[in-house]
DNA sequence: CACTCACTAAACAACA
DNA sequence: ATGTTGTTTAGTGAGT
């Protein structure tokens, strides 16, 4: 099953997004069906129009609650989990009795799939029968505990009215403020609570209807239970007692407090789940009423002080904020009063979920391909290294024949016989990301050239600490490698001695047989027109003529065409969120610092931070001192970067160029230059 | 099957 | 004389 949703999600990346957009259609599609008034969901409502709203209708019912008692709490119900804000309707409490069983049909309707919904995700995506009765299984539960949900609130609702009343005896505060606190932050709390798993429910449904969660058979109900479900009545009670028994005064600051208390219950509901980490940004608010609550024992308010996923360094770490806080208490601070329960932080939350979800992808996919990988590896050799050092898949006999040298780390068995790789090879798409690990020994020669350029650079970033310590041979050209190491520079010329460095420095491959892979190096550089040899005072370097190069062959972009067009000449054009996701849920085919080094105007913090830590992880591209350029990302090395009519001048690079401006130089562009054109590389079109 | 391409090998020249 | 750098040619294997 797993691997059924996986292939999917990888051989189709456009249904995908299909899948996504669908989902959300489909779901929205029911929450209308189900809402009475047809009320827009509060994430499309402005967010202090949202915090008012919230409040005054709170109070609302809070008076409504006084006057009439327990007859309430199923129209309460029902209100909320249609998420119309839930106090719209207190009028019709009256009907009470007649909207009994459309209240339970409305609890569970968020939940559960209806038969035209079933339809459509049948329509949509393939599902095989033993989700399908998985998903059925999950139903039943839900339903479940949808009637203990029912059945709990009305319990706390009852305990709630005692509560009131005898506060209402006892009198030591005005009565009415006081009632109103209580009942309001009561219900925003029910209110939200739900608004909150509903909203991680549509997630999660869009989720499994793009493959992206998979359910498990051994567990039907976990992925949605903890999210959607959330707690066990037990749990709920529990927290419910809290919130009842708060000191109003203690909690009487703001609205706010009320989104805080749902966010904890979210995360303390959900920690073992998989998506606790998703909902984390709203686990700021667990300081803030662990300060004010110090009975919350389930959560350290040590923990939440000292060690705030959202606060580090004094700084606030919601995406795309960054704001300054001297301490940990005016950070909260600025937490509720900038990061509140508002349409904003919903759709930060839901980005942040959706990144999350692209990373655990992502991160589950090269763990996959590790494993793999060592598997593979294991067969031939019994070293136990993750990194195949001691291996050589060679597919090139004249490679391997040549041992003659022994390399400075030189294993005991160094390989000298041709192996024919035991993981079969599939011909990468046009961009490759990890796997051309996997592809490194049948991979042609031609491999990268045939792709043209971007791989080799993109490829070789993000493969470079394999390569490192591999003793693989590359599956790029000599030439696509030369121009690397020559781009890498900051110079963007090298000579030929510092070609050579940087091939024995970047491939552990090339620290052996030296006569050999340097007179390939030297060959081709006179060889190809694209390098360049530039007499310098000291000697003569070597640069990339850009143009020439990517003349070299026509742009047989194969693969994903529309995505490698993005990537080099659009870079102006991205959706929001999707923009960042799509491209890395192409199979991630392309690394996820290429989408995130598109530029999003929403998004960009968010993407800068995806591309910061990505970049970090694959520990960026030149660790030995070429690196000198750090705004130079692999992306950029991915394009044009240096192009030059006349022989170099070291005082013009300046560095990275705009993406758009290297984008520009396609072999389209620039047809004005003088180059002697031969009729070499006529085929381009 | 012809062609192209990448690679290896080698010869050769120029130069330090 | 030796090693490095750069150019060129030839042969081979693989892909188209």
């Amino acid at each position: 099953m797993m691997q059924e949703s996986g292939t999917e999600t990888k051989s189709n990346g456009s249904a995908i997004q299909n899948g996504a957009s669908g989902g959300n259609h489909l779901l929205e599609c029911s929450l209308r069906e189900v809402r009475s008034n047809g009320e827009t969901p509060s994430v499309e409502i402005g967010a202090a129009d949202l915090a008012h709203l919230q409040q005054q209708q709170a109070l609302q019912v809070a008076r409504q609650l006084l006057l009439q008692q327990q007859q309430q709490q199923q129209q309460q119900q029902q209100q909320q989990q249609q998420q119309v804000s839930g106090l719209k309707s207190p009028k019709r409490n009256d009907k009470q009795p007649a909207l009994q069983v459309p209240v339970s049909v409305a609890m569970m309707t968020p939940q559960v799939i209806t038969p035209q919904q079933m339809q459509q995700i049948l329509q949509q995506q393939v599902l095989t029968p033993q989700q399908l009765q998985v998903l059925l299984q999950q139903q039943q539960a839900l339903m479940l505990q949808q009637q203990q949900l029912q059945e709990f609130y009305k319990k706390q609702q009852e305990q709630l009215q005692l509560q009131l009343l005898q506060q209402q005896h006892a009198g030591k505060q005005p009565k009415e403020p006081q009632q109103q606190q209580v009942a309001t932050q009561q219900l925003a709390f029910q209110q939200q609570l739900l608004q909150m798993q509903q909203l991680q429910q549509q997630h999660l449904l869009s989720l499994q209807r793009q493959g992206l969660l998979t359910i498990q058979p051994g567990q039907p109900t976990l992925p949605l239970q903890p999210l959607a479900q959330g707690m066990i009545p037990a749990e709920l009670q529990q927290l419910w007692k809290e919130v009842t028994s708060s000191h109003p005064a203690e909690e009487a600051a703001s609205n706010n407090h009320s989104s805080l208390d749902l966010s904890t219950t979210c995360v303390s509901s959900s920690a073992p789940s998989k998506t606790s980490l998703i909902i984390n940004p709203h686990a700021s608010t667990n300081g803030q009423l662990s300060v004010h609550t110090p009975k919350r024992e389930s959560l350290s308010h040590e923990e939440h002080s000292h060690s705030h996923p959202l606060y580090g360094h004094g700084v606030c770490k919601w995406p795309g904020c960054e704001a300054v806080c001297e301490d940990f208490q005016s950070f909260l601070k600025h937490l509720n009063s900038e990061h509140a329960l508002d349409d904003r932080s919903t759709a930060q939350c839901r980005v942040q979920m959706q990144v999350v979800q692209q990373l655990e992808l992502q991160l589950a996919k090269d763990k996959e391909r590790l494993q793999a990988m060592m598997t593979h590896l294991h067969v031939k050799s019994t070293e136990p290294k993750a990194t195949p050092q001691p291996l050589n898949l060679v597919s090139s006999v004249t490679l391997s024949k040549t041992a003659s040298e022994a390399s400075p780390q030189s294993l005991p068995h160094t390989p000298t016989t041709p192996t024919a790789p035991i993981t079969p090879v599939t011909q990468g798409p046009s961009v490759i990301t990890t796997t051309s690990m996997h592809n490194v020994g049948p991979i042609r020669r031609r491999y990268s050239d045939k792709y043209n350029v971007p791989i080799s650079s993109a490829d070789i970033a993000q493969n470079q600490e394999f390569y490192k310590n591999a003793e693989v041979r590359p599956p790029f050209t000599y030439a696509s490698l030369i121009r690397q190491a020559i781009l890498e520079s900051p110079e963007k010329q090298l000579t030929l001695n510092e070609i050579y460095n940087w091939f024995t420095r970047m491939f552990a491959y090339f620290r052996r047989n030296a006569a050999t892979w340097k007179n390939a190096v030297r060959h081709n550089l006179s060889l190809h027109k694209c390098f360049v040899r530039v007499e310098n005072v000291k000697g003569a370097v070597w640069t990339v003529d850009e143009l020439e190069f990517q003349k070299r062959r026509p742009q047989k972009i194969s693969g994903n065409p529309s995505l490698i067009k993005n990537i080099q000449t659009s870079h102006t054009y991205c959706t929001p969120l999707n923009a960042a996701l799509q491209a890395s849920m192409a199979e991630n085919s392309i690394p996820l610092y290429t989408t995130a080094s598109m530029g999003n105007p929403t998004l960009g913090n968010l993407a800068s931070a995806m591309r910061e830590e990505l970049n970090g992880a694959m520990e960026h591209t030149n660790s030995n001192g070429s690196d000198s350029s750090p705004g130079r990302s692999p992306m950029q090395a991915m394009h044009p970067v240096h192009v030059k009519e006349e022989p170099l001048d070291p005082d013009e690079n300046e560095g990275p160029l705009s993406l758009v401006t290297t984008a520009n130089h396609s072999p389209d562009f620039d047809h004005d230059r003088d180059y002697e054109d031969e009729p070499v590389n006529e085929d381009i079109e």
